[in-house]
DNA sequence: CGGATTGTTGATTGGAGTCAAAACGTGTGG
DNA sequence: CCACACGTTTTGACTCCAATCAACAATCCG
């Protein structure tokens, strides 16, 4: 069993596989860094180990929600599939970092976990952490539902952010807006922008001229039309298909006829 | 008091503040959309109202953690400057969404949050939601605390997303990934890279060939030596230099020399 | 009214995406 | 061991998008 911060070498693993091994909870919270709360009682608290091997998947995206995972070695891959097979990364993880958090709030995962390497992990049953039963449990859920909230709208972000385009990533921050409002009970039709131009812009990672003219370029090819900060969505479906542009995976029919229409008139 | 998914009107704010209004947990749960959790219970559990004005901050960057904060009407914006003064916007906040989370790793408001408009939010006291008592409750630390690790990650990951050119991306992708190996109990200077050059592209928002000459220039530049996957960082110095180069505050005299030494070698 | 902030538009240029090809590494099977 | 295929990494050439600088219009506020 491995202690303090030491690693576990391959032949910890090849072991470790070979005796079903767990590790305790005193174990995880050392390679978090909270080593300070170990006590007998996490000595006691065991969790199983799953091995994965290189470009092995340790989560598929969609999957329902069963376990939490801790890297105990080797390293990881989280990334987000779109609908043109385009992969996305969204980050690495290393020793101690947890993997799946973004599932707590639907109950089912929205990126895809790939091992960078063979590596370890340490399975946390949901049961085990969440026991639903009795009590002021309903605080807790409510925390745990915002931070996969949370988790979710950065994974977003990003998504806006890696589009190649301004034109792309402000359509897909639109819909994410629109879609937003309408879970609210509003029009996701008729948008109200709260924020500058400026903070959109920082926000996708442009310029913010940019954003002025991707608006205008926008409103030309039909997509929207814009009076300061008051956004109409008028053809949702050709800014679902732009939103769905990405690298490697050239510019759709679609764009280019946008496109050319726009610089046409 | 506000039922179901009604918004609070602006009336109904002033009159919240005249009355020292608080909010129920049920009127949280219906407005996160887990409505079907509230009872009697949550029904007498009061969270009071705090007004933030139109641009007014309600958490400072740095600041210690105290509250977490659920947006009941209005908006805000969460936002990253770094030590050029550039602002970073991570994102945008709405009605029924949760702030301050990344603070939980740290008890250290990695991020602050500025009302886009006139806004309102309920503060959850942190000593309310975890009652740090006995029991087992280290695994709760030890969950909450990866939740907190994650969130930053995701705003270091946009962080280095929003960098105007690829050779300042790849230096802070280069200097996390080094203080992560640090903190794991490795050697800062060497690195050996798990993920391949698309990965590091895909996760960075630009082709991968650039990566390859982003990192081409780094060598030719002094601040890194590039094997394969093997990377060393000779001058850490410089590396900052170029990481600190922001949009709107044009490249730095080091940046300058930097590539003007390169192009000239 | 005048100043300040925000938003738009234009001209220019550098940087990066794209396509293409080649060098390098790796693993497989004969 | 070599041959071959496949993926990865690098480099080159070309084009073009977007950042930048600058000027201007619009809106807000005292």
């Amino acid at each position: 069993m491995p202690e303090t911060m030491a690693r576990l070498t391959p032949h910890d693993l090849a072991s470790a596989r070979a005796r079903r091994a767990r590790c305790t909870a005193s174990d995880l919270l050392r390679w978090s860094g909270l080593g300070a709360l170990a006590d007998e009682q996490t000595d006691a608290l065991l969790f199983p180990l799953r091995q994965v091997q290189m470009m092995g998947t340790l989560i598929a995206e969609g999957q329902p929600l069963h376990h939490l995972y801790i890297v105990v070695a080797g390293s990881f891959k989280s990334t987000r599939t779109d609908d043109e097979g385009y992969e996305q990364v969204l980050g690495f993880a290393h020793q101690g970092e947890m993997l799946g958090l973004d599932a707590l709030s639907t109950r089912c995962h929205a990126s895809g976990v790939v091992a960078l390497e063979d590596s370890a992990v340490a399975a946390l049953p949901l049961s085990d952490l969440l026991p639903h039963d009795e009590r002021l449990h309903a605080m807790e859920q409510l925390l745990w539902h915002a931070a996969g909230v949370e988790l979710r709208n950065r994974a977003e972000t990003q998504y806006q952010m890696s589009a190649p385009s301004t034109e792309v990533r402000l359509a897909r921050f639109l819909l994410h807006l629109a879609q937003q409002q309408l879970a609210l009970g509003h029009s996701g039709r008729h948008l109200y922008l709260r924020m500058s131009r400026r903070d959109i812009a920082s926000c996708l990672g442009v310029a913010h001229e940019s954003v002025s003219r991707a608006l205008a370029t926008l409103v030309q090819a039909g997509c929207i039309t814009v009076n300061m900060r008051e956004i109409e969505i008028v053809d949702a479906a050709a800014l679902h298909a732009l939103q769905r542009v990405t690298r490697g995976a050239p510019r759709s029919r679609e764009l280019r006829h946008a496109m050319a229409h726009t610089y046409a008139s």
